[in-house]
DNA sequence: CCCATTAAATGACTATCAGTCAGTAAATTG
DNA sequence: CAATTTACTGACTGATAGTCATTTAATGGG
């Protein structure tokens, strides 16, 4: 039947047209401030629509989310290619989050609410799962490089690579979120360079979890950076 | 003039109920869901009497997350007692972060907001003036030991003790709160023990900012605290 | 003690917005 | 072409942040 798969096809258009118009909202505007009719204009659409695509403005929020975490996954992928050297991608992989935050900033914003549990309470179970399938993705590939970078002896053997990644992550997180802050209040009040600070930061972990082989490897590789 | 005196002071009780009754709700329900009427009705109080001693629902919210502020501060002041080495004392700040999450997790959970830069807008500029005072003396008392570490040789020479506060503060926020989050996604599904992530990444950045002596000392207050 | 003045508090009211649902329009089918 | 199914609409409901004219209480001078 061509119809039904046709029509199945709109659907998942119109779902896709939605999101498109509720990120453009959403990165004006943030979840609090954004109204669901203004999407509804936005996507030439009745409200009512919207909620036929999406159970709630919570559900349609985390659906833009998920579209950066598909980039950021995309960017994680390149970062890894198999050509390269495991310290070469491990150090990839902490490049492309900081690039993820600075060319997708509206995206990495919007994960602010991930950590909220009140939030977690306004959004179906559903879309729940979606995003914990999308976040396992990730975490396997950074978790699977640094298991491989302790099976190479460039990290501590007694190291536990799922320990690694959320200490790499919560680190890079954190001090990307302040750098993200519009107030003066860390950049002009406390005369802080925050891109230095992040730099020091994965500097001091990743060194810290180390080998002497690893960080023989890791320098010379930036050294060639500092060069080029 | 006595009674002058004596209504300023009804006056600040006010505000303090007021503070009190918002802290139950928004304690039980977070910002988005607390509605002001019930915050009028845990004062006693109607819902137009709010808005004459605070601007805004979220204004309100921060006027109770201060008081998390508050007791932070007492509790770094409590850790970094004057009769303790420096090292003991830095160790302590990090313990008593943790202690303060443990202990008053309602509080710490009230600070995600702070970075949210569509929370701000709604805020007035008093009270965003008010928490950025706060703010300022617990960072001036982590980054004042940090400086004293450095001087005493504890840290390296070369060690910024605002990047070095920065780098600690974000590592310990971040891990807390996916301890925060309610959901098993990290403990269960991923088997994850987050308390041991938290020391593991402590103990990885304190080490890489110390000195050999900085280290010596440190371990040995680390392996009293363990025998006790 | 009484009344004018000031200060504090009230709650009905407005505006806004998330979410619903009875009804309409369009496409499909037989 | 009529019946049926599917997609969409927008007026409506209920909830809630914030306002403001009015009421209530306290104060102080006469």
């Amino acid at each position: 039947m061509g119809i039904i798969e046709r029509k199945e096809r709109e659907k998942e258009q119109r779902r896709e047209e939605i999101v498109t118009a509720a990120e453009k909202i959403f990165f004006e505007k943030g979840l609090a401030i954004a109204t669901m009719d203004e999407i509804a204009e936005a996507a030439e659409l009745s409200k009512g629509t919207l909620y036929l695509y999406y159970k709630s403005k919570e559900d349609l929020y985390l659906a833009v989310a998920m579209r950066g975490s598909e980039i950021m996954y995309k960017m994680f992928l390149e970062a890894t290619s198999p050509e390269k050297s495991t310290i070469e991608r491990i150090a990839g992989l902490a490049e492309a989050y900081y690039r993820f935050f600075k060319q997708n900033r509206d995206y990495f914003r919007m994960y602010q609410y991930f950590d909220n549990s009140q939030f977690h309470k306004q959004v179906s179970q559903d879309m729940l799962h979606t995003c914990a399938t999308n976040d396992q993705k990730i975490w396997d590939l950074v978790i699977g490089l640094i298991q491989q970078g302790i099976d190479e002896g460039l990290f501590d053997a007694d190291l536990d690579a799922k320990q690694a990644a959320i200490i790499l992550w919560a680190n890079g997180n954190a001090i990307m979120r302040l750098m993200d802050r519009e107030d003066t209040y860390f950049t002009e009040h406390m005369k802080l360079d925050l891109e230095a600070t992040l730099q020091k930061a994965y500097q001091l972990i990743l060194e810290g979890m180390m080998t002497k082989k690893g960080k023989v490897k890791y320098h010379a590789i930036r050294q060639i950076e500092e060069t080029v």
